[in-house]
DNA sequence: CCCACGACCTGCTGGC
DNA sequence: TGCCAGCAGGTCGTGG
């Protein structure tokens, strides 16, 4: 499901159930989501009050008074849904962990395909431990322009589609969001990532900015039934150029877009525009 | 070190 | 209707 614009709707979605208020409970179905919940988890923040909620890439981090932080990540699948304090909780298939608030709101995650991670680490060790050690700016923070990006594109022999997904060059793109950048400034997804200039970069980083701002304001996008944390869907999917329109004219030259696999993803490009 | 690839899972779609 | 292949928003470990 999610790149950063999904996330940070999620975020922001849970953040007003969650902010100041004490876990009274957590429910956990299954532990074995992708590197396992820790057996411990409940134990070590249960009773502790949530001072704040961070996103960093497509990680989301709650923080708690005692020291603790909460790592989740949605995977591919991974979803939310909130129960307010009045409302039934209404079990789904695939409900792995449910947070309950004292005052009886609850956050859910249901994760069919269990590539999501849920754990915990000290709250000032967060930046000393993998992957956020490593991990490379925000895009839409103050740490990120043209010239960051051709920095850290700087030797990379691969293709420039293969390096903007890697987490460790910028943090929170995805298979969508990087054909949907590339497309917008017309560079091939094959060009070696090394090879692309400081101007193309300033472009690059001015597009990646601009799609997921656009996408943020649209409340993400909605493949699937994606849902935002409030069951609202979001609609950025309907304003995809490239992403999923393999075989459709492009919307600059008409030539049909094209499809193929990099590093074992989706590819959508236009051979014409693109080069 | 860099990069491509398979593995990890379930569910949905389209073709036969 | 059933069945199977192929595909899906991500990350990590392996091996060349």
């Amino acid at each position: 499901m999610p790149e950063l614009p999904e996330v940070e709707t999620v975020r922001v979605g849970i953040e007003p159930v969650l902010l100041g208020g004490v876990l009274s409970d957590v429910v956990i179905n299954r532990f074995d989501l992708r590197g396992g919940i820790p057996e411990d988890f409940a134990e070590r923040v249960k009773g502790a009050v949530i001072t704040r909620t961070e996103r960093r890439g497509k990680y989301i981090f709650i923080v708690f008074d005692n020291g603790q932080l909460a790592v989740l990540h949605l995977g591919m699948s991974g979803r939310i849904r909130i129960y307010k304090a009045d409302e039934d909780y209404v079990p789904e298939k695939h409900d792995h962990v449910v947070l309950r608030m004292q005052g009886g709101a609850r956050v859910v995650f249901n994760d069919p395909r269990r590539f999501g991670m849920l754990y915990l680490v000290a709250v000032d060790e967060i930046d000393n431990v993998a992957p956020f050690a490593l991990m490379g700016p925000e895009p839409l923070g103050n740490g990120f322009s043209g010239a960051v990006l051709h920095e850290r594109l700087a030797g990379k022999r691969g293709p420039i589609k293969s390096a903007l997904l890697d987490q460790r060059v910028v943090a929170g793109l995805g298979n969508i969001y990087v054909c949907e950048a590339l497309y917008r400034v017309r560079v091939s997804p094959f060009r070696v990532a090394g090879q692309v200039s400081a101007a193309e970069c300033d472009d690059l980083a001015r597009a990646i900015r601009d799609v997921l701002n656009a996408a943020l304001a649209s409340g993400g996008s909605s493949l699937k039934d994606y849902r935002q944390a409030d069951g609202e869907l979001g609609y950025f999917q309907h304003s995809f150029d490239v992403y999923g329109r393999e075989g459709e004219a492009c919307k600059n030259c008409k030539a049909p877009i094209e499809r193929s696999v990099q590093s074992g993803r989706s590819t959508f490009y236009c051979t014409q525009c693109q080069v």
